[in-house]
DNA sequence: TTTATGTAAATGATATATCTTTAACCTCGG
DNA sequence: CCGAGGTTAAAGATATATCATTTACATAAA
């Protein structure tokens, strides 16, 4: 429980109403920025001390996480970040491709100037990020560039899905993020504005899709060319 | 609770080790065979009671129900089964297109003359259960074809994911299966078969989407054409 | 009659106690 | 020195009690 400490979880804006949505909220984050290594086992009573809260709320919140793939339940039913290999990795990046393209193609009949300029804001902050290094800032604001998108669409089917994906690439951010870094992501962000203001759902195809695989995609490749083998 | 006979929930197979993952399996084949109208309010007690158990597995079965996008989670901390527009069932189904065929494909090296055998078999009982007119048993045998199909792969990241979607597709099932019966469906797992006999990727795909398509596609159109407007 | 308001009942949320399973460890026999 | 078996400690699972919120209903005032 005292190893517990470098989780770095952030509470994230407003209060949330009920324990076990606050523990949620600030478990997701953590795992979404990477700050919880593959493998760490989640204890419940421990969690449960460090958060201040019962084991009731943590209980859920945990399983919550294990329903969306962000947690692997063993069988010895001890709950663990999970450990995936490359061929799972690869699989979560085209994954993205193909419920991504989905996402932006869905929104797209529904995407208005003032949703590009958010988005253009959006990615203007993130430039800034880049060139102060804050990994999880820009973590974070580019998910938060591809949910403006995705969320203009009112029957929000594909987004949790997506999410979830997310989540299972979360524990990998760091350690790409450097590595995604050098290629520069930020170009791609543009091509997709582009395809957005000329209503090109083959181009925002394209883009999106370039995205992902130029930046993650590659990025992951190395992240797992570089460690022989890891089975889950 | 006096109202909760009306489920039909199977104890399937094996006995659960867990309170909470016998209860949650129980909603979910409830679910995913319609047994439970959409609007429905799963109350804790009243199902802990039903079930013969204590409020916190039950809770924590509904929880995870909620987070695979099965349940749905009311402002005010109700839990119903989700009602859908038709827009949302057009996205469930583009969904169910491009992750069976992502999986699929992913399968396909996989994929050995024992199982194809399997699949034919799983479609021969089909048959069977069709001129018998077993809607639920169909609805199993249906998703069992498609599953041993998917998991062949080794990599499971698609498969939680296209359970999702057919989780949230289950409350329906019952008033599509006698429009998808006329639609007969089972031409369509003949093609998947051939394809997957000749290693047919391109071929592959498109007679998965034709399955869903012209099966709980079509139906599905159907059954929203007739009933104005549903509002989740 | 309608609406506001207060109270009681129902329901969800959480803390706690207890039970069960799993893991760690230690002793004893080979 | 190693492994089998048993004992203890740790961790998960569940039942229960209690708290908080929401809903239903009834009463009263406009």
């Amino acid at each position: 429980m005292d190893k517990l400490s470098h989780f770095e979880m952030p509470v994230i804006s407003g209060e949330y109403i009920t324990a076990h949505e606050a523990v949620y909220h600030r478990l997701r984050n953590a795992l979404m920025v990477g700050a919880i290594k593959p493998g760490t086992a989640m204890r419940i009573r421990a969690l449960a001390q460090y958060l201040g809260h019962s084991p009731t709320p943590v209980r859920e919140a945990l399983r919550r996480l294990s329903s969306e793939n962000a947690l692997q339940v063993l069988d010895n039913r001890r709950i663990i970040v999970p450990l995936i290999n490359a061929g799972q990795f690869e699989e979560l990046i085209l994954l993205r491709v193909k419920l991504e393209c989905l996402a932006a193609e869905r929104a797209l009949p529904y995407v208005s100037q003032i949703l590009i300029d958010h988005m253009i804001t959006i990615d203007t902050q993130m430039d800034r990020a880049v060139s102060k290094k804050s990994f999880d800032a820009l973590s974070v604001l580019n998910q938060e560039f591809h949910t403006v998108l995705y969320t203009a669409n009112p029957n929000q089917t594909v987004m949790p899905l997506v999410e979830s994906v997310w989540l299972q690439l979360g524990p990998f951010q760091r350690q790409m993020m450097n590595k995604t870094l050098s290629y520069y992501v930020v170009d791609h962000h543009k091509h997709i504005i582009n395809a957005l203001t000329q209503r090109d759902t083959k181009g925002l195809c394209n883009a999106i899709a370039a995205d992902i695989c130029e930046g993650v995609g590659r990025a992951g490749k190395e992240v797992f060319a570089s460690q022989s083998e890891q089975c889950a």
